[in-house]
DNA sequence: AAACTAAGTTTCAAATAATGGAACCAAAAT
DNA sequence: ATTTTGGTTCCATTATTTGAAACTTAGTTT
């Protein structure tokens, strides 16, 4: 049926698909901006947008007549972040490595093909929230998406590798599969991998995978700086104590048990 | 069925509804569990779960073999939060609020009948993320809940009302919709409200409600604090200040515009 | 004011996808 | 070795989604 492979898994793909173009325009859009992009003729377009209004996963602005994510989204990524195994348990740790090193340190995880950042701590400006956590990012050009990528089953490497755009963001980025594959193994031999101004000019980082005891890839972690501040040599000697963190975070992650509560709250709560 | 706001929005609100089911759990589930609680047969909870999990919507641990809520909810959400005309603006005003009057901010949307919030300021501890936006809250017996719902129009109050649990927290709680509507007249006619102690012992706010010019409920800030802290008197002293956020951040939300950003960047953006 | 146009909403027969009882499989428990 | 439990697949039936087109506003133009 669908040709591409664009695996749209029913109705409800296709429903989140709506969504995902929503989010895409980083703005409230009005309908007819979704349906300039969606792939759906006008009346199906209209019902999701309809539907996941009704639902709540988008909202509706009656005075400018646009539609924008909705907040049940915040309320589910709330529980999303809570319930992972790796950001809550990591979250003190990140934290403490942060204070220590002096430097910005990011958890990412891989979120299909792309780098997904699920907390941030920067020493320097301590406030900060979903506008850090929840970021995306090219893993073909960042120490983290790079850190995992290498530490990934042949098949889903493959998988990944297939959907970078490699675009050149400097004149350091990695532009082809070869190059990539071959950085990948050499962060494997290392155990970690750099950043070397791949991405944005001046930017550069060292990034541990965290991983399984059975090796599957949980995470990442980074810790970034620019070349005015620091080399990727001084980096490069924070790698034990970044090692200490990534160990601490994956053993918890793995003993990581919710804590029996079987009467738990319903989402019925409000109706009682 | 039964109940009158079971208006499940076809398959898309059933696949929802599994979501909401997985997040209610507040930990990682097995697909008994869900099936347990599912009111739907064995086959269609398996699917939706396959689906949702193929969606990333779901995440799978293959270790555990549970399923918890799945990463690109963080990302969208990080969408939601932005787009959101009010998080984003009032945030600076809510970070400076805190600061000057020492206390816990919140910013609060109504989520249907639900209060969520979207921002929290502790100038105690400055650093929190997920783990206190997407909480959820009874809208009858907290400050911001209580001072959303005296704006509502009456047909759109009635039907949260409706949904209150009316569950007796504290001693303070207002049990029923009799003390609850002649709460909000009170609140309508000061322009603020408290929470007595309602909903945890020894916490009590000031909160005002956020509103459009056409005067539409944007959404709550309030001032949280504890009797042994300080005391209703204290807090209401404070108004005067809170309404000048509050003033500035519906300003802002009104006027607020989101950059001309025709080139934005597509969900694709990884296949280049 | 009438005529056009664009944006949003509803209709309804046809096409398609969801449903769920039952069978099946695998692994654990007896 | 046999039963139970938890998870997955099948497939005929059923119900839902689909989408062209008609319709309704609201906003412009002549």
């Amino acid at each position: 049926m669908s040709l591409d492979k664009t695996k749209s898994d029913g109705t409800v793909g296709k429903a989140l698909e709506i969504l995902d173009l929503v989010a895409s325009f980083g703005r409230p859009v009005r309908f007819s901006d979704v349906l300039d992009v969606a792939e759906f003729p006008k009346a199906t377009v209209y019902r999701f947008i309809q539907t996941l209004t009704s639902q709540g996963m988008l909202s509706y602005d009656p005075d400018r007549q646009t539609y924008a994510l909705g907040i049940r989204l915040v309320r589910l990524a709330h529980s999303a972040w809570q319930q992972s195994s790796l950001a809550p348990v990591a979250h003190p740790h990140i934290e403490k490595l942060a204070r220590d090193v002096g430097e910005t340190v990011h958890l990412a995880q891989l979120d299909h093909a792309q780098v997904l950042y699920v907390d941030k701590i920067d020493p320097g400006k301590p406030i900060e929230m979903f506008s850090q956590a929840g970021k995306v990012g090219p893993a073909y050009c960042t120490g983290v998406g790079k850190a995992m990528m290498a530490y990934l089953e042949a098949p889903h490497l493959a998988e990944v590798i297939g959907q970078q755009s490699f675009h050149v963001f400097t004149e350091f980025t990695l532009s082809d599969e070869t190059a990539l594959r071959a950085e990948l193994v050499d962060i494997r031999s290392n155990g970690y991998g750099f950043d070397r101004e791949e991405h944005e000019p001046d930017i550069i980082c060292v990034a541990l995978p965290i991983l399984t005891a059975r090796g599957r890839v949980l995470g990442a972690l980074s810790v970034t700086s620019s070349t005015q501040r620091t080399s990727l040599a001084a980096l490069e000697a924070l790698v034990p104590r970044i090692q200490m963190a990534v160990t601490a975070i994956a053993n918890e992650a793995e003993s990581w048990r919710f804590p029996d509560q079987s009467k738990f709250q319903s989402i019925e709560t409000a109706k009682g």
